[in-house]
DNA sequence: TATTGTTATACTCTATAACTATA
DNA sequence: TATAGTTATAGAGTATAACAATA
């Protein structure tokens, strides 16, 4: 009998989601809130260049960095190199959050490894990586989603 | 360094469920519609139980019932126990159907996991397997959405 | 009073299109 | 012409509330 990988794929990382949702929530972040502020920290980067590393469209981008700066962990500033792009540059607050959710990602993603058998948890994590990167590397086309026009006004 | 086993779950299980949804597409199911046909075929079972199996709202159930009732797949009957309730019986034609869906969820399940060296293969599954009733057995508490009073008329 | 299935609808999430300013 | 970021909003998915029939 196949095992049912779709229920387990779906059931743990969905489980994991809200755990980490749920954590990370404790110090007023998102994910992606958290996924932003850590990239943003390792270089200069655009708002462009983080949805592209955070798998975001670009307005889910705008809504994103607008928590942050509304939460006062980041800022928008205007790129030297070309003034269309905007640099998101990380508070010092925003820092220190990082430095924060960071230890929380690592923690609710370390117990959960830790609750396996040292032998599972490599080849766990060794087999998704090969998944990754070969037959579950590309999503499925979607039936495109016709969509009709905007209403001008 | 922590393995980010958020996002070795989330794509995986993502793209599993695009190609899964691609190929069930294909012979106009989807995945939920196969569940139901399938549960439904093992015994006699109302729209509340298969809801349950399903892990579905029983409002999503109704859609998915009416899907396949105008598929011609399955059919509404009301149970002899309970007037309330409601029988979803398989026609000949859902059962044909079902026997094709069970074989793409095979097919899509098995070419992934035959995409791994066979000790990764079984240890991958047996780790999801003990997380799935172990550490992430039960998704966080999410904020409670409060809801407006539905408008009455 | 509680439950099954139904309808209507409200909410969330995300993506699309149009727009402004640059390039 | 094309791109970065913004705004408004469409659309999918789903969950909530209220309801009718029945338990």
């Amino acid at each position: 009998m196949t095992p049912d990988l779709s229920y387990l794929l779906d059931h743990t990382s969905h489980v994991l989601r809200t755990q980490m949702s749920a954590q990370l929530g404790e110090i007023g972040l998102t994910p992606r809130m958290h996924c932003v502020l850590v990239h943003a920290l390792e270089e200069e980067r655009t708002q462009a260049q983080l949805a592209e590393i955070g798998d975001m469209d670009k307005t889910t981008m705008v809504v994103t960095v607008d928590a942050l700066e509304k939460a006062g962990l980041a800022e928008r500033r205007p790129s030297g190199a070309d003034r269309r792009a905007r640099i998101i540059a990380v508070t010092e607050e925003g820092a220190k959050v990082a430095k924060e959710s960071q230890k929380i990602v690592d923690h609710v993603h370390g117990s959960t490894l830790d609750s396996l058998p040292d032998d599972e948890r490599d080849v766990l994590v060794r087999a998704l990586n090969r998944l990754t990167r070969g037959h579950l590397q590309t999503p499925a086309e979607g039936p495109r989603t016709a969509r009709r026009a905007r209403q001008k006004g």
